[in-house]
DNA sequence: ATGACTTACCCGGTAAGA
């Protein structure tokens, strides 16, 4: 089983190149972050006829959360938006069972400025990130929690990790509560595939960040200990980022015995 | 230290991303 998370950046202005995507590397599942489009506005028979089914979390303008299971798989949605604050109204959230795997798809808050009321938000929200994952890692069945994670979790995760002391991605807050997060039990799957090696998912549209390669990693696949023995391979499609009008995340996916 | 791109929104200027 092939799952990939994916923040498009704009779901509608991106079309061409998913469906490409889709078609090219045919993902069992694939998570999306960054909808930017209403729930009424996300264009399900375009999905349908690519093969997939989907569940979705919209919101006009901006976020908005989606899991896309290819046809033949049993796609139900569990729920959506993160428990432990009622006031949120921010799609950042959606989980899913495909089969017999639970898929958490997040896109977490970026936090900058920081220090400032969106890094708070963005520590709030890992908070109650962490009280989920708690339940979740617990489960007998498999659960993938992933998505972007707006964390880089360590030196190893940017071409150069200097540039980003001042950032909210790389805040020693934000690294502390992602380690915090993996302490319950969770793999962190493409580090686990790739101990030593610098993998990027996201590289800036300035400064031709894409062609210098000086990206980070910051879009994550968790594995509770179930789906951490079904393991197998992963890897970032980079091809994704030098196509047509492209995100500036790539895809990033695993398989999974 | 700043700015460089790109999107959505509603229609050129702002807000947001990371």
């Amino acid at each position: 089983m092939k799952i990939a998370t994916f923040n498009i950046n704009g779901m509608n202005a991106r079309l061409p190149g998913l469906l490409q995507w889709l078609a090219d590397k045919s993902p069992d599942v694939a998570c999306l972050q960054e909808l930017k489009t209403p729930h009424d506005k996300f264009p399900l028979s375009t999905i349908e006829e690519a093969g997939y089914s989907a569940v979705w979390h919209g919101q006009k303008s901006w976020n908005g959360v989606a899991i896309l299971a290819k046809a033949g798989l049993k796609l139900e949605e569990i729920g959506r938006g993160l428990p432990g604050d009622p006031a949120d109204e921010q799609s950042r959230y959606i989980e899913a069972r495909v089969d017999d795997t639970i898929i958490c798809c997040l896109y977490l808050p970026n936090g900058n400025p920081a220090p400032g009321p969106k890094f708070d938000y963005k520590m709030a929200w890992m908070d109650r990130l962490h009280e989920k994952a708690q339940g979740l890692v617990q489960l007998k069945e498999s659960v993938v929690m992933l998505g972007d994670y707006n964390v880089i979790p360590g030196d190893l995760d940017a071409k150069r990790p200097e540039r980003w002391v001042d950032d909210a991605l790389f805040f020693p807050e934000t690294k502390e509560k992602y380690q915090k997060l993996l302490e319950l039990g969770w793999t962190d799957a493409i580090r686990k595939l790739y101990p030593d090696e610098k993998i990027f998912t996201y590289w800036d549209y300035f400064r031709n960040a894409f062609a210098r390669d000086s990206g980070i990693r910051i879009d994550h696949l968790l594995l509770n200990p179930a789906a951490a023995e079904r393991l197998e391979t992963g890897g970032v499609d980079r091809d994704v980022r030098a196509g047509e009008k492209p995100s500036d995340h790539a895809p990033t996916w695993i398989t999974l015995k």
